[in-house]
DNA sequence: CGTCATTACGGAATGCGTAATGATA
DNA sequence: TATCATTACGCATTCCGTAATGACG
């Protein structure tokens, strides 16, 4: 097989249409240069020049070849480019898996942070819930995740990214609101509630439970949504992050309102970064450097 | 600048996973292997493999590299084959001039037999008099033409491709067609006759008069057509090469009749492949080598 | 201890540069 | 005879293969 030196060499005898100044061109002598285009055309079995006595005309198998060989070697220049980028992290894809509720409190940064200073970084996002993306995760499958309640694992790196208050949403009208204080959960403990599904939205299910936990009374829980709280058109409250309201009814947006709770245990909504530690994608240690503020991930 | 071996070796390695094995198929022992790779990658800054104690794992660099490896040895491996069907003659394309009348003529079978057996050479057809084929083909815009006429001239290769007789087009009911015999020159000078322009197609307005130059009376020509004697609505006879009728009043198609000439030089009007005999391009030497009968071009 | 990658070393081949030769207008 | 391209030859480098070393399970 022949080299790309000898095609560097071919180019540059075509373009300049004489070896000596070809040679001149690339920094050497004739004679090697000479051998060099010889070598080349008994590799590839084609006569490339017409030799002449004032220099060198290519011949029609040479000039298909001459183009072939400025593809050939404009791709052998780029090719370590890209592999580089690569290897730097400045370029490739990374797979984010995301919950609901953290792609609003979260990934709306990332990918803000990472078109800006990671602009060839793809970023492939896919919705699961925690325990899928840590499946994930460890099969490979996912890079980084943005989950809840994640377990202890010495493969897997955690970071919290994200971390707000229960807030409780009321109808204007509501005793809870119209009291002029924030509310006590003591006092919320004895009105009816919507509350989370046990199944489908199991985290924030078990920190509304744990609120109520030494309460002497229990909220009686009238509805339990699905994901988040849903449209709801009674005049029932809800438990919420600040960060992720659940739909109003659009009739009467303005009626409801937001209010702390006074004694609830703050930034209780929690979101962690995941991702395992021998992932060797460098994309994904770049955007980790970038998005998890000062300590750097392992 | 490195080496297609070196990326040879690459691909071998990481496609076996193991220098060992990638040693193997490349009929060389593991060292000169490793230590190719590990050229490679000082060359190119960038480490390609994760060297694990049961072989070698790509790393997110090498992964791009080993994309971009492949593509080039697949173009460093169809590039000579190019080249080479094109040095023989059998890729690249031809351009080729024809008058109005070589295209019926001699075209025809040229393209048919080129599409068989030089698929891959292109015909790239330009129609031109004579005398603007053979300025192109001094210029080096024409590798063939084929025209009559043609000036000898030591750079062009001259080869008769077409000969064929005048005959005469009459309607059935003029005297020249009922008479139950071939019309002699000398019967045919007495009437009218439709003729060639002496500007537009000179070299068939030569060939009529030189058939009535020794006859006591010459023809009174009562129209004189552009390129060939066109639609005529009158009941004159055409003078016409027997392979390329002039178009025939539609309405009385049937009422002509095509008549050979008892006492005509047979064979006069000719077309001429004309080429440079210093032209490069294989193709056209190929093209040639398969039209012409016998004789090579030189 | 077996497997795989890497370093050490000797010999062959490759490839450069200088000098000489060839070929052509 | 002047200009290119090519061959001749000597030296440095490269690169292979064999043998030895190293690292990890």
């Amino acid at each position: 097989m022949y080299t790309l030196e000898q095609l560097r060499g071919f180019v540059a005898v075509a373009e300049e249409g004489n070896f000596g100044r070809a040679a001149e061109r690339l920094r050497m002598t004739q004679p090697p240069l000479s051998r060099q285009i010889q070598k080349l055309e008994r590799e590839i079995g084609v006569e490339l020049f017409e030799r002449t006595h004032r220099g060198v005309d290519l011949t029609a198998g040479g000039r298909v070849f001459l183009d072939e060989a400025r593809r050939l070697l404009g791709l052998a220049e780029a090719a370590p480019l890209r592999a580089r980028s690569v290897s730097r992290g400045a370029a490739g894809a990374v797979r984010i898996g995301f919950t609901a509720m953290t792609a609003i409190s979260v990934l709306g940064g990332w990918i803000r942070a990472a078109g800006q200073h990671l602009p060839d970084v793809d970023l492939v996002l896919s919705e699961a819930v925690s325990r899928e993306q840590v499946a994930a995760l460890l099969a490979g499958d996912l890079d980084i995740g943005v989950a809840r309640g994640v377990p202890r694992s010495d493969l897997l790196g955690v970071r919290l990214v994200h971390a707000e208050s229960l807030v409780l949403a009321v109808r204007s009208d509501h005793p809870l609101a119209t009291s002029g204080r924030e509310p006590e959960i003591a006092e919320i403990a004895e009105h009816d509630l919507i509350t989370y599904s046990p199944v489908e939205a199991r985290y924030l299910h078990e920190l509304v439970v744990a609120v109520f936990q030494h309460q002497a009374s229990r909220p009686t829980t009238s509805s339990r949504s699905t994901r988040s709280p849903a449209c709801c058109r009674w005049s029932t409250p809800v438990w919420e992050p600040r960060s992720c309201p659940s739909p109003r009814p659009s009739s009467s947006v303005r009626a409801w309102c937001t209010s702390p709770v006074a004694d609830i245990t703050p930034r209780t909504v929690q979101a962690h970064a995941v991702w395992r530690l021998d992932n060797a994608n460098p994309a994904v240690s770049a955007l980790l450097r970038l998005v998890l503020p000062s300590r750097p991930p392992a």
